[in-house]
DNA sequence: ATGTGCTAACTGAATAGTTAGTCAGCACGT
DNA sequence: ACGTGCTGACTAACTATTCAGTTAGCACAT
């Protein structure tokens, strides 16, 4: 059985469990077997009355990553304080350790995949790309943080998050479509660079 | 007009006409809408010829990565001497400036996708595996006689090479499925790594 | 209370289109 | 005669989407 994430806990509202059935179906079957189908069997209603509340199976899906992303910025407390240090360490922990924070292994090949149509489809672009923003903005802000605080080196923090939204993609792509283990060695040699290249030395 | 890569010049073998089918058919549509109708469009005899040739689709287009993987394997020289501060330099310019080589941007995001089903299908995955191990085992063998030469500290070639590699799929995957623009930024930082973590201080 | 109109949620069955894959047979070099 | 490369027409399965029609609930006049 899928388990959910907290946010996605039953409640009455139709369109809610549409969404629940959708991160099940995705997770079950990933997008490429993906069907309204399967949406369907997983949604305790009909499948008809999916296109009573969304237009399209493309409309159904980018809303779907929509919601997705509201509540993963809802989520993300803005920062809290404490060492900014300490949050780059969690960051760099989540990236090769779990992947993202709660997400299944399941939900997070999907989210490889679904990334994958931004290739050839604008609108998954346009989702990918404020999702890209929102979590580059945020290392951005931790790293100006930790500058002030003094335990950065004076870097640019845009250059310095953009590389560390390059390693996030790269890792969690790697991750679910090679067998070749570089996470460990990647990890290894990523911290590296925090250590000499953003950390203060004490 | 698509623009194939040198290896893939016009050949009588109708296995070879095939590949470059399949290679235009993928850079007009990308994988998500390629049929064997279109590669059989892209192609100047019929489309059930393609079955006299390969099983299935799957097989045709697990036969065409191997070949393009052969083709790359290949062509890059195992190793010219030289600085391999020099080479590493190109590497970087490789990846962030054009993605690889002589590929078009269209097969780039072709690429992108393939990738991506790999996510659930172990035909794919063993692809990619296999390719990910060779550009590591290059990058590895590169900072090993970089490092020899004495123009590299001494680092651990796996663990750093490990990072290369997870750079140089992210940066392909982003560049491909996100508008937020941080190829200069993540080149600019990953640029400052080598200088300060792998170039040898003179 | 009750009947009436209206709307939104909901369903099962149907449809039109597309797809991978098949197959009987043609041309032709040996 | 025979195998090999090759073809066009075909099919069976599956897809997203539609649609005619059922229900349940609500507002409101009687």
């Amino acid at each position: 059985m899928t388990q959910f994430p907290p946010f996605l806990e039953e409640t009455d509202d139709t369109r809610d469990a549409i969404m629940r059935a959708t991160y099940a179906a995705l997770c079950e079957h990933g997008y490429s077997e993906l069907t309204i189908q399967r949406i369907g069997d997983a949604f305790p209603k009909s499948k008809s009355l999916l296109y009573h509340h969304y237009d399209s199976k493309d409309d159904l899906l980018l809303e779907f990553l929509s919601f997705m992303l509201d509540q993963l910025e809802g989520q993300i407390p803005t920062y809290r304080e404490g060492g900014a240090d300490d949050h780059i360490a969690e960051i760099v922990e989540q990236t090769f350790d779990l992947g993202v924070a709660e997400m299944s292994a399941d939900f997070t090949r999907a989210l490889v995949e679904l990334r994958a149509q931004a290739a050839h489809d604008e609108g998954y672009r346009d989702h990918f790309t404020r999702s890209d923003q929102f979590v580059r903005k945020h290392v951005a802000h931790t790293i100006r943080s930790g500058i002030e605080q003094g335990v950065f080196q004076d870097v640019d923090p845009q250059e310095t998050a953009a590389l560390f939204q390059v390693v996030f993609v790269g890792t969690m792509t790697q991750r679910v479509t090679s067998d070749d283990d570089v996470l460990e060695g990647g990890r290894s040699a990523f911290e590296r660079y925090i250590r000499e290249c953003l950390l203060e030395a004490e």
